[in-house]
RNA sequence: UGGGGAUUCGUCUAGUGGUAGGACAGCAGACUCUGGAUCUGUAUGCCGUGGUUCGAAUCCACGAUCCCCAGCCA
């Protein structure tokens, strides 16, 4: 046969994956490919982690390697087991699995240690009595070099004494530490005699009381991945700077070193992916915690409706590199709603109902309607949806005085109900006020199923709910935490939280829903036709249906009316 | 004359001396029992200035802008 199919062009590859490519092809790691997902256990996992594991697991998988988890857990001040349990959870949720059982810096604590001492009898570390106000001072700025500690030059004797005794708690917190003895003078700032070893008289969450003095990162991080035998350290730009002082460690204490690669974090549109600015919205109770389907966490996007499918698609997406990068929001709705699109089985439901009667439908009938569950997956079948004298639309379906360009309910109008009949608005039903409470129209008979056999058109179609059989429901409609795209980026003085929307969350709770979703359960999604995704939210107890709006559905509509309005 | 990074459509991202491509967002159409989905079409970009070259986003030089670093945090 003719071969003329282009062979297709090698899938171009980011600069990481270059990288690894070129050490399997080179047998600089005997080809193997180890990376490791490195978090602290003080707070939960966000969508910005999410990137990070799709990197650190996905390259794993793609080269056929593996992937440690390991918690770095050496500050007993910040971290709990609360958050190593959450981060397993969040990690398991989002689809990724690590080698072997969970690691702990804490793990290799003995080890460090000696590793220090090993270090302090090469001369190449000593115990500093410097204050923290003095140690800074000693340091220098970025732009005039540090001094030497006057402790700098201790013996090797000495020093071996002090840590010693440092770590059996003979001295109060804060008050000495060991440092690396490199240059006070380098440009590098973390090459200025670093701290190594502190002291904190602090319970540590899986070591308990049996150590006072603790590791710093920088002393820790590049040890663990040697340990471990990581190939490939993947992490963030702020690391590029300490990368020399990783590889100072490693060759002094001349022991295995991986390549440390660093990216660029995620950061998204309209919202904050800081731990600490995350912290602060929950304990300021500007969200109702950390599972606020408003925030970027994992369990916030999770309860928002969130697929771990669509999370994955995203990071895939958005590459990786190594610019300072925002990301549009836009772009992770877009792959909720592709993920969901084909498999969230659709549903009626209405947010704000207005009352149709239809006057010439015989009273106390009930028809069963056959509506498709999902058009793009023919075997999610059908369903049957009761029709009756008594409805419910959406207000926004009708307008007294129709826009230009507005197809659906209006005096005079005949719209089609989505799989029932079509019906003419006759009548409109105004409180004292003026306020449109009801309608009043008439269907035909004729078009039962949704066609009419005469050929006629009509404009648009409508959902309903059945009135008498209607479901009440609860919905939590949400929209972007911050009115400004990098609320980040705020003025001198100014508070990130002054951008704060003030309607991120609008709750419904006259709501109502097609009577097939009586048993719907927390997390289950749904397109609501012609609305959107919801999903249950575990709120939902004892008969009370509470939905979450995940993302709305693309209105082309509400972009008209923008333009009518103006913009 | 501190050190380290970065700069390609609005937003991301490919391109590694040979026609600047893709995605999202935008716009315009088609189709439609979801104004959904889908499908077409379309506009917008190489930080700047020089240089090397037949040819530069790509190589060189100079400059500009942005990000990170002065925790006994990670």
């Amino acid at each position: 046969m003719t071969d003329l199919t282009p062979t297709s062009p090698p899938a171009s590859v980011d600069f990481i994956r270059a990288a690894v490519l070129e050490d399997i092809r080179s047998g600089r790691f005997g080809g193997r490919v180890h990376t490791r997902f490195p978090p602290e256990p003080n707070g939960y996992l966000h969508i910005g982690h999410a990137k990070a594991m799709a990197v650190d697991f996905g390259i794993a998988a793609e080269f056929g390697g593996k992937c440690n988890l390991r918690f770095d857990d050496t500050n007993p001040v910040k971290e709990e087991q609360e958050y190593v349990d959450a981060i397993m959870e969040d990690i398991r949720w989002l689809g990724y699995q690590w080698d072997g059982e969970p690691r702990y810096a804490s793990d290799y604590f003995d080890q460090l240690y000696e590793w220090a001492v090993k270090l302090i009898k090469k001369g190449k570390a000593y115990v500093c009595d410097l204050t923290p106000e003095q140690m800074r001072e000693y340091r220098g700025t970025l732009t005039q070099p540090g001094k030497d500690s006057p402790y700098r030059n201790r013996s090797v004797a000495e020093n071996l004494d002090l840590f010693e005794r440092m770590r059996r708690g003979e001295f109060a917190e804060g008050s000495r530490t060991l440092r690396a003895k490199i240059d006070m003078a380098s440009g590098n700032i973390n090459l200025r005699d670093p701290v190594m070893y502190r002291i904190l008289h602090v319970e540590h969450h899986r070591t308990g009381n049996k150590w006072c003095i603790y590791p710093m990162y920088d002393f820790a991080h590049g040890q663990c991945d040697s340990i471990e035998g990581i190939t490939h350290s993947l992490c963030s730009l702020e690391y590029e700077d300490h990368r020399p002082l990783y590889e100072w460690f490693l060759k002094e204490l001349e022991i295995y070193a991986p390549r440390q690669i660093e990216f660029a974090r995620l950061n998204l549109s309209y919202t904050v992916l800081s731990k600490r600015k995350l912290l602060q919205l929950v304990k300021e109770g500007h969200v109702r915690g950390w599972d606020d389907p408003r925030l970027p966490t994992l369990r916030g996007l999770r309860r928002r409706g969130y697929t771990p499918e669509a999370i994955r698609d995203f990071c895939a997406r958005i590459g990786v590199a190594k610019n300072n990068t925002t990301i549009e929001l836009a772009l992770l709705e877009h792959c909720l709603r592709e993920d969901l699109n084909r498999r969230a089985p659709r549903v009626m439901g209405v947010l704000r109902p207005l009352k149709v009667v239809i006057e010439n439908y015989p009273e106390g009938q009930v028809e069963e309607m056959q509506a498709i569950n999902n058009p793009e997956d023919p075997s999610a079948g059908t369903r049957l949806v009761p029709f009756s004298r008594e409805l419910y639309i959406e207000q926004d379906d009708f307008r007294e005085n129709p826009p230009p360009k507005y197809y659906r309910l209006a005096p005079g109008r005949e719209v089609r109900l989505r799989y029932a009949y079509f019906i003419k608005c006759v009548g409109v039903v105004k409180d004292a006020a003026g306020n449109v409470i009801g309608l009043r129209c008439t269907y035909d008979p004729a078009t039962r199923g949704g066609d009419a056999p005469d050929g006629r058109k009509v404009k648009s179609t409508i959902h309903w709910v059945s009135a008498a059989h209607a479901l009440p429901a609860e919905v939590r409609l949400y929209d972007r935490l911050f009115t400004v795209p990098h609320p980040d980026d705020v003025d001198d003085g100014q508070d990130f939280k002054a951008y704060l929307n003030p309607h991120s969350l609008e709750v419904l709770t006259g709501s109502v829903v097609e009577p097939g979703l009586r048993n719907a359960q927390p997390g289950q999604s749904f397109q609501f036709e012609r609305l959107g995704y919801f999903c249950v939210d575990p709120d939902s107890a004892g008969g009370k249906l509470v939905f979450n709006r995940s993302v709305p559905l693309k209105d082309s509509w509400a972009k008209i009316e923008k333009a009518q309005r103006g913009e």
